[in-house]
DNA sequence: ACCTGAACACCGTTCAAGT
DNA sequence: ACCTGAACACCGTTCAAGT
C-alpha cells in the first residue's frame, strides 16, 4: 500500500523532526497527503498508528536477531554472546535518531533531566562504596560503576516490562548478582588478606 | 501543603484505578477537592504534575540507595553487589503496583502486548543458538537465556535513557560483553575439546 | 467502493469575576 | 491574596455528503 507507507513515513519524519508531543492526527494526514478520514480507514486510532509504527521496528529487529542467531549455530559461546550484543547493539544505534524518536513515540513526558538528575546520585553513591571496599581495588573505577549501575538499573526495568511471573523474577534476580559478582573478578585487582 | 499532598495522592489513586488514559487534570482536580484552576497554581501543566510525582518517587528511591550504601561502606565487595541490587529490587517490588502506576504514567501506548512478542521470538532464537554451542553446557538453559536477553536488553535501553556519550557507551558495551562472558563460565558445564 | 472534511465531544489551559 | 469554573483553542474521532 503507498497510502500506508505515506502514512508511516510521515508519522516518523513528524516524530524526528517536532516531537510526539507535536505527533497529531492531522498533521500526519496533512503530510501524508491524505484526508483524517482516511487515516481512520487504514488505523482505528492513533495510539494503534504509534503501535504498528513500533510493531514495524520490532519486527525488522527480530528478524535481525533470529537471522544472526541462525547464523552463529555451533560457534563458540563467547562469539555467541559477541554477535547478541553486537546485533542488537548495531541495530539500535545504527540509526539512533529513529531508536529514539520511537523510544519517546512511547513516551509522554520529557524525562531526561530526570533520569540525570537520580543517575548521579546514585553513581555517586555506589562509586564511593565500592572505593572502600577492603577485599579489592578496580582498574578503572568510573568505568566499572557505570558498567554495574546500567546493567543493573536495565535488567530490573526490562523485568518489570515483561512482566515476568514472581518465581521468574527470583531466579533472575539470583542470576543478576551471580553475573555482577563474576563481573567484578574479572575487573578487580585483589587484596592480599591473611 | 495539604492541597499538594492532595493532588498527588489523587493523581497516584487515579493512575492506580484507572491508568494513565483516563488521567486528566479535571478529574484529579474533582478528587483532590479543588478547582482546575487551583491545580493550575501549583503545576504549570499537567505533564509537571506526572513530573512531579515521578521526581519525588525517583528522590526517595535515591535516599534508599544513598543510605545503603553508606550503610557498606567497608563491606566485601560482594555483600555491596547484594546490597545494591536488593535495596533497588526492593523499592521496585516492594509497591509493585506503584512502581508499573509511575512506569505507565510515562508511556503512552499500551506496549505489553509487543514486547511479550518481540521477547517470545528472541528467546526462541537465542535458546536454540546457545543449545547448539559445541564448547559448553547449560545446567539450565531457559534460566540462563531470559537473564542473558533481560540483562543485555535492559542495559540498551538504559545506556539510551541515560544519553551516554559514544565514549562511554563504547566503554559499556565492551564491559558488559566481558560481563555476560564471566557469567556464561559460571553457568556452564564446559566440554573437553583435545 | 472509497475519500473528504466539517462537526462533535472532550481535553488542557486561561483569566475575569468572586471571596 | 487566593480560588473558581465558564470559556477558548485544539485534539481525537465520526459520519453525512461527495466522487
Amino acid at each position: 500500500m503507498a497510502t500506508l507507507d505515506a502514512i508511516f513515513e510521515a508519522t516518523i519524519q513528524l516524530l524526528l523532526r517536532d516531537g510526539p508531543h507535536r505527533l497529531t492526527t492531522t498533521r500526519v494526514a496533512e503530510r501524508a497527503g491524505v484526508s483524517v478520514g482516511t487515516m481512520y480507514q487504514y488505523f482505528p486510532h492513533k495510539k494503534a498508528l504509534i503501535y504498528a509504527l513500533n510493531e514495524r521496528y520490532l519486527d525488522a529487529l527480530g528478524d535481525r536477531i533470529e537471522a544472526a542467531c541462525r547464523a552463529h549455530h555451533g560457534a563458540p559461546v563467547d562469539r555467541m554472546i559477541d554477535t547478541l550484543i553486537d546485533t542488537y547493539w548495531r541495530a539500535k544505534t545504527g540509526r539512533a535518531d529513529v531508536t529514539r524518536a520511537l523510544y519517546r513515540s512511547v513516551v509522554e513526558m520529557d524525562n531526561e533531566a530526570l533520569i540525570e538528575v537520580f543517575a548521579s546520585r546514585a553513581d555517586a553513591a555506589c562509586a564511593a562504596m565500592f572505593a572502600s571496599a577492603p577485599d579489592m581495588t578496580v582498574a578503572d573505577l568510573k568505568r566499572f560503576n557505570l558498567t554495574l549501575l546500567t546493567v543493573i538499573f536495565g535488567t530490573v526495568r526490562n523485568a518489570f516490562e515483561r512482566n515476568l511471573s514472581p518465581n521468574e523474577a527470583e531466579e533472575l534476580r539470583g542470576e543478576l548478582a551471580m553475573m555482577c559478582k563474576a563481573y567484578v573478578r574479572t575487573r578487580m585487582i585483589p587484596h592480599n588478606q591473611q
